[in-house]
DNA sequence: TTACTAATGAGAACAGTTCTCATTATGAAG
DNA sequence: CTTCATAATGAGAACTGTTCTCATTAGTAA
């Protein structure tokens, strides 16, 4: 099992709470940081090699969600997809393809990202909401599909 | 059935493709637009009175968002949700309870969105894609989870 | 090792959604 | 006002993504 510098972040994280970081879940978080954006569990079912069972690969991803290594993506047709989060990763936004589902990430350049920070404290400020993270999510054609 | 000035905007829409606008459709119609945030088929079938049987409350949000009535909203664990198109109720963001899994709706303020909007522009333009519309999700906890 | 518990694999079970088909309602033509 | 053609509906079966169950395997601590 390689061990690079994201192996041993998301490792402690996991052993934090006494979880193991297990080849099924190592695979998981290696397809996952090789994506371009984020997969659902039939994508890295195809994706991984040496083929995880689906349900499996449905466990990895709930307890590397609920430890904070993976965030979850609601994308249409009820399908939910994951990436690594944002500690991991990078602040980012999605460009989400109306015509073929596809979704890819887009880093966001650090004066527009404080833009959008400003806008969604006031909006949460006037709304009594208590914001955690934001998503701006650009809905669209893709490259390919224009 | 009434014919609200909403009502007619649909029928119209509706008419010019020669689909009717049916008590059934006009029925999940009136219900979202009264809500004040999107809905999923399941959260329409107890708010409709007269209960639409599922499998048609189904139809009628398919057909009503491939006339471009309705917007999709992808929610957590695999629920869909609907709600009017902006052109109907006006452009607006999400406020989405983390605890609850509520979503709330919210109207942004002029001079904000059309920072958002170059905001949007330039991310597509940088990647090559061809925005349509866009969508600032922000998570948290509502007032009540709070 | 030994013993205890976490994690896995296979498939059953579940939930949301879509499809099928017989029936009903609608609108147009006569 | 009928008759006809077809759009829409209702009920439930079928489908699909996800979760659960349980017997087995792997990992860790003593």
């Amino acid at each position: 099992m390689p061990n690079t510098s994201l192996d041993r972040e998301v490792e402690r994280r996991l052993s934090e709470r006494a979880i193991r970081y297990t080849r099924g879940r190592h695979a998981v978080v290696a397809a996952l940081a090789a994506a371009d954006g984020p997969l659902s569990a039939a994508e890295l079912h195809e994706t991984v090699e040496g083929s995880l069972p689906l349900s499996s690969i449905y466990r990895s991803l709930t307890v590397l969600e609920e430890v904070g290594v993976l965030a979850q993506h609601n994308s249409a047709k009820g399908l939910t997809r994951f990436e690594l989060a944002e500690w991991l990763k990078g602040h980012h936004h999605h460009l989400i393809c109306v015509e073929c589902g596809s979704v890819e990430d887009v880093l966001v350049a650090a004066q527009h990202e404080s833009q959008v920070d400003r806008i969604v404290d006031e909006i949460s400020r006037a709304a009594s909401f208590t914001p955690a993270n934001h998503a701006l999510e650009i809905e669209g054609r893709c490259s390919r599909c224009s």
